[in-house]
DNA sequence: GCCGAACCGTACCGTACGGTACTATGAGGA
DNA sequence: TCCTCATAGTACCGTACGGTACGGTTCGGC
């Protein structure tokens, strides 16, 4: 379906530098500000280069999302928990760590760029970010509550229902309201406070009773 | 803070086809159509008349976002529902409206070119958008949250921290991924069975005991 | 029938931007 | 030393778009 013939594109110190130069520019200027010419003038490199690196605009705007998504490298599972107050703080730190990332600026910037696009062009910058962004948060996630399941700490038939509502619970509108501008009061700055109220709903849906003895010993 | 002196606008008939016109515009060809001289070709009228009436670009794309809300109706609150079937069935179809409506082409061009201007110019789209959007969701679960409470169905000492979890749990990642461009699954464009499974979901977190006579038997 | 207001359609202007071409410069290699 | 290649810097072109101006038309009031 989605095209299977791209390549991951790995580019040389210098086009990564001029990469992170229009993520720069793209973060404080916005999508304005990311015009070909600005772009070449705060990179210090020319016009022509950049359409020899990338092609035309749409693709430096790609090379940026790429360049972007591979600084957020997804951690990997760490060391798995082994009692329940390990894993409940795994997911709360994963819980925050989500609701960081999602509100940093580069994110935001990106995602408004993507969606903004999103209306015309087959929506690729969209897709891209969802395939890059999304795809990535939904794998680190369902494989921290697929080891819940099987330790026995969590239990659910339908693990896309139980992410949903793990996602749901930790994000709720936060990233809708700041992508539309809208500022977070400082109480929603708590993001470690955030966390634990989400993580602690979310046990109360899906958790076991399973705390006192390791395992209660679930298929 | 924000501007109070914002009184609102009413246009007239022929003002309103126009806005129309400009709205189906954005639906169909995304931002880049809607330019000053499409959308007075569309609507057969003058670029003239645009700006006399509406100022500049930027108004005409404000009244459109005005426009749009006050189609969207807020469904007052009705009979207030007495038994806690009832209540339940209310608080279902209030998820099932909110999936509905933030899935709607108007909905999501609007919130797109909101976003893709929240970059700059303080976001004033943006703002209006929150402002004669997400108030009013805001404002109508509120009330319907407040209802169950007093009729003893919900129990919560937090009411944004109830809203949060209701607003997650019910639209978790779907807005922003159709915001991106992502088609949702037939599965999931059953909406009504969403908001059946978050509803019950809410129940589990917010709901007491109440009324163990009359029925709980749902699931 | 005449007047003025509102408005449509179109032509026009200035600018910004995507994209291309050309020159200059500097580094490596024979 | 000379050649080649990559790249910076800049000038240039075509187009699209926001905004304005103006002539022509319709319509209500007198």
């Amino acid at each position: 379906m989605d095209g299977g013939a791209e390549v991951f594109e790995v580019f040389t110190p210098r086009q990564n530098a001029v990469l992170e130069s229009a993520l720069r520019l793209l973060v404080e200027g916005g999508d304005r500000a990311l015009t070909t010419a600005g772009i070449a003038r705060a990179a210090n490199c020319s016009k022509e280069s950049l359409y020899k690196w990338f092609g035309d605009r749409d693709g430096v705007l790609a090379a940026v999302v790429g360049y972007q998504a591979s600084k957020v490298r997804v951690l990997g599972p760490g060391e798995m928990p082994g009692s329940l107050s390990s894993f409940r703080d795994h997911l709360t730190r994963f819980a925050d760590d989500l609701l960081a990332v999602l509100s940093g600026e580069a994110s935001l910037a990106l995602n408004r760029l993507a969606i903004g696009q999103a209306s015309r062009a087959d929506a690729k910058l969209g897709h891209l970010v969802l395939e890059r962004g999304r795809r990535m948060i939904e794998l680190r996630a369902g494989a921290l509550l697929e080891t819940g399941r099987r330790r026995g700490f969590l239990a659910y038939d339908d693990a896309d229902e139980a992410y949903r509502a793990l996602y749901g619970l930790v994000i709720g509108d936060f990233h809708v309201r700041q992508l539309l501008g809208d500022k977070l009061s400082s109480q929603e700055k708590d993001f470690k406070a955030s966390a634990r109220v989400a993580i602690g709903q979310f046990f109360k849906l899906y958790g076991t009773g399973a705390t006192a003895h390791s395992t209660n010993a679930r298929s």
